[in-house]
DNA sequence: ATCCATCTTGGGAGCGCTCCCACTACGATG
DNA sequence: CATCGTAGTGGGAGCGCTCCCAAGATGGAT
């Protein structure tokens, strides 16, 4: 065996136990553990062995009681199932966060909210200040959570905003940005007739999505046509439908700008059954450049958002709000960039 | 006095204010709390509206700092980044976890295992007893990690085993079923080499597919062919390259069972670069039956496994092993499904 | 030799909760 | 009428840690 150093007793060894045997206080132990420069060498020595052979860890409930942190963030993504399943944005974030987090002795808890009752739980669990941050992201315009949070006074990031002036600290995607990038391509490569599928315009992001395809298509001296804007909520069903929908009362459209990849995943559905060929009849471009983008047939030209290091910059700026309350706040837009594949 | 102010109302009431308000003892604030039926009616009353009047949520650090409960459990993921972004696989894991976890009041914390070093963070955070319980997927024949929870005697739950005779409670699905259907249904079909892409053979679920690959063939009274088995490891990319070999080696294969859905979508890609079509040339199987398997091209026959079903019957697993430590072990392995789509 | 600033150190005082035991009140029992 | 449960209650004794303060060491300046 190769844990030969570490001889388990049966309960675990406590602080005062490892300053019995490395004969200090209890004091100079917990300065020890927490780093504290304010040890001699000699202490911290014996300290750092006697830990070593009892295989002391500090007990966090006993810490969190009395300085009342938890080093563990929540994030928190208030979604119906069916979104989370297939979107592969949440997987991306959670991997950028968690990445993140691992360089710090912070813990991540993961928290779904699918209904009222989980909502209230989670209010519940927030108010009791079981985590030292949180990590709120696919935010809703009339989300109750960003003005808990600040009721709360709960160090926060929010993934996406809730409007133009956001109080709170953000990190999201120059989604206006990128949707103009992809309806001037859609353009260049000739289309005159350019629809949209929207997301959910309780969404910013949706909603700024919105907004850059119709700046496209002005500066483009084109007249709007709402009657080539249509009303999605991100998801594959969602995209298919709207995209029949379209057909129906457009019939001469030759592009579409789909406000996510799932959307436009489902769009390629119906234009197959409608037996247009993509992107020959209709180019269509996504947003989010997941992986989906590349299984469809044909792969898809997206909008590429940088989500996990969306995720990374989160956990940056909650740490460094977390470690001045109340003084920090950033909030900051990254770039997106076009992704050309086969679909536009 | 440069320090920021604290407002009255930020202090957080504590079990003994609520015990004054209500004129009881803390005794009596405790067992309302907890649910004792070892109060009275009145008693109750009073202490239900000075807790709503004051609104009072217990201090979690200082319960577990007397029961040594934490009342939340992790979900240990340790897999490489480049897994986690692609494998809906385990989005639906944390789906049902999450979901089941919902119904009580325990917490989720995800821990996601790349390295070394984050191996040892974890070792270091479990020792320390921060979570009640474990849940472990994607687990691997060589993983340190299940052998740390039992010398820890952490109530635990596995999804997938590392071996046919696991010490640990598991939850997994019919690998060696589920391939079987799969060769059975490309034989029925008339193909008559019927080649297969593994997963990482260090994994039980893997080699329990390869398992049910061969003895599919067997029954059919096929001679064995090792040079129609080919090793991936459950990625895209390595789907794409192994399915290139495979037709090196053996240009005349007319069917491929691929041990995962992502796998499968590597393959296609390849076959369809080599000009192969599908399924006429060569028919394809999956295996999740994942949301991959509706966008590929065409749509992907594939194995369907409950794993949404598999997150939330580990939990309820994990929450008896929890209550009856020690005592509670149970093993469970559910029935896959064969889903044909366009691919075969 | 004396004094004082600085560095270390030990350990008391809680943090907010549960556990447990002693104690009360009151109706039932002999 | 004394005795005995029994349901209900209050509060002391910690859980293991950090914070803080008083006090001892150290060493340079006078």
């Amino acid at each position: 065996m190769s844990r030969a150093e570490q001889q388990p007793s049966a309960v675990r060894p406590t602080l005062e136990a490892v300053a019995a045997r490395a004969g200090v206080g209890r004091g100079t132990v917990s300065r020890v553990v927490n780093g504290s420069p304010k040890v001699s060498a000699k202490a911290r020595a014996a300290v750092e062995q006697a830990i070593a052979e009892l295989g002391y860890v500090p007990n966090q409930a006993a810490r969190s009681l009395v300085t009342s942190r938890t080093d563990s963030v929540a994030l928190v993504i208030p979604e119906s199932v069916a979104r989370l399943r297939s979107e592969p944005y949440f997987s991306d974030i959670i991997t950028g966060v968690s990445g993140e987090l691992a360089e710090t002795e912070m813990q991540l808890l993961l928290i779904l909210v699918r209904d009222e009752r989980e909502r209230e739980r989670l209010t519940r669990y927030l108010t009791a200040r079981r985590v030292d941050g949180v990590l709120l992201v696919s935010v809703h315009e009339d989300d109750p959570l960003p003005e808990l949070l600040e009721r709360l006074e709960m160090p926060a990031v929010l993934g996406g905003r809730r409007s133009g002036e956001e109080s709170l600290s953000y990190v999201h995607a120059d989604n206006g940005g990128g949707a103009r990038a992809a309806v001037r391509h859609l353009l260049a490569r000739g289309r005159t007739a350019v629809a949209t599928i929207t997301g959910p315009l309780d969404m910013e992001a949706a909603e700024a999505r919105l907004a850059g395809y119709r700046q496209a298509l002005a500066e483009a001296g084109l007249e709007p046509d709402e009657g080539l804007v249509a009303h999605g909520d991100f998801t594959e069903r969602g995209g298919r439908e709207t995209m029949r929908e379209l057909l129906e009362r457009r019939p001469e459209l030759d592009g579409v700008f789909c406000a996510s990849d799932m959307t436009a995943a489902g769009a390629l559905q119906a234009l197959r059954e409608a037996g247009r060929r993509v992107p020959e009849d209709v180019a269509v471009v996504g947003f989010d450049d997941s992986a989906v983008a590349r299984h469809t047939e044909p792969a898809l030209t997206s909008i590429r958002q940088p989500t996990e290091e969306m995720g990374r910059l989160m956990v940056q700026l909650l740490l460094k709000e977390i470690a001045q309350p109340g003084r920090f706040r950033r909030q900051v837009v990254l770039p997106t960039e076009l992704v050309v594949r086969a679909s536009a």
